[in-house]
DNA sequence: CAGTGGTCTAGACCACACA
DNA sequence: GTGTGGTCTAGACCACTGC
């Protein structure tokens, strides 16, 4: 075979080759890409191995891809960020620290209104509503309220939650349930304050979780955590 | 051949059955998931549409996986929420507003102290200063600070910023920069209440992102959003 | 060193969407 | 119809790592 000599390659290597040429404006955002099949040609590979390359492009929003149309690379690249979201726990752990739980109080309750409307409870649900904060090296790391839909859980009112986090009993229980989650700003009033030790008035963030399963809500979690904490993460 | 005729089974089917299994507890978090080679016998498969299906429970957090030992259920799946990081115009059109952009001042200073350090610009760097507006059906949205690297820009001191965002004007020259985004809460000082109408002293998301190129920092932007406004996302 | 996952290939057929 | 990408297969070799 006079074929060329196989240069290294892979999909890793033909992915940089693509990006490389996106960003000298080489390939302009906007236009098409050359099919599967002439790449595969180009860079003496199989098919499959550009068209992984390309998958990958897509899954991080450089490209968008369709049948019939072909992959076109994405105008204003449609980035994401990540953030993982594993327990308190793991996450106080990670960071090196010492890592403490300490519930507050529980107590049942008829499911008010604003939460009724906020997370999608049914009408004449009973929540178990708790309190808890977590601890890093012993500092206030985050303050935690949750209500648990109690016609969802079976015997939940007897669930030992002193040393184990509903978070965690939670994750436990449902490890991949689905569910929605906001993250926003919050202002420290008084029961903050004094769980968190910042001043009254000051800005910190805060993040609600309503976790759902087979399509009904089970739990709504609202948490605040101690000031200074940012969410970040490289691009 | 007496093989049992081949179920309807695609790297889907395979991935549901799994998660089927771990919903189920059949199979614990913590424990070893069959070999690729097992399970493409049980499932009736090539192994390489098995190697997808956990490819992908990998890439979700549900399992992780090793040569040699196997892939085995994360006890705390590691998830993650993923947010897109479209540009504010693209955000604000694809909520059905209109949107308008509005330049605030700008001008060239010698890079301050606190920029070099959170940053990384280099020690003797020149940078150009923007602040702008973004708005949503003429209410405020967000208010935008911008530092621009000037030895990392040829002749950016004559880029024309009055109709084009800072951001836009990044994203088209360096479409997939890495970088460092940060998102934490802020107080509403004078400043940001008078662009933003929201009364100092309330709680608002903030946004800090550093931008990188070759290794070296070329901008740093610094956002506030409107007061109420929170980051949303399904799991 | 042996068994696991990681990658690649060459080929095949299918699903979709546009002409 | 026709040309894309989407998926699957059977097989191969490699890279890592726990035994």
């Amino acid at each position: 075979m006079d074929k060329v000599v196989r240069a290294k390659s892979s999909f890793r290597d033909i992915k940089q080759q693509i990006v490389n040429r996106i960003n000298s404006r080489d390939w302009v955002p906007g236009n098409l890409l050359p099919s599967e099949i002439e790449l595969a040609e180009r860079y003496g590979c199989a098919r499959a191995t550009v068209s992984r390359a390309l998958n990958e492009l897509a899954e991080e929003g450089v490209v968008s891809r369709k049948r019939r149309a072909g992959t076109r690379i994405n105008t204003t690249p449609v980035r994401q960020i990540r953030f993982d979201l594993g327990t308190t726990k793991h996450e106080v752990l990670k960071s090196g620290a010492i890592y403490r739980y300490a519930p507050i109080k529980s107590h049942q309750q008829t499911t008010p209104d604003w939460l009724r409307v906020r997370a999608g409870f049914g009408s004449a649900d009973e929540v178990l509503y708790l309190q808890s904060m977590h601890y890093s090296d012993n500092s206030p790391f985050m303050f935690e309220e949750c209500w648990l839909n109690m016609t969802q859980f079976d015997g939940v009112e007897s669930v030992d939650f002193s040393t184990n986090a509903p978070e965690e009993w939670l994750s436990n229980l449902m490890p991949l349930a689905k569910g929605h989650i906001c993250i926003s700003a919050r202002l420290v009033d008084e029961l903050l304050s004094s769980f968190l030790l910042a001043e009254v008035g000051s800005a910190i963030l805060g993040r609600d979780c309503t976790v759902k399963n087979n399509g009904r809500t089970v739990a709504f979690g609202r948490r605040a955590y101690r000031q200074g904490y940012c969410m970040g993460t490289s691009l």
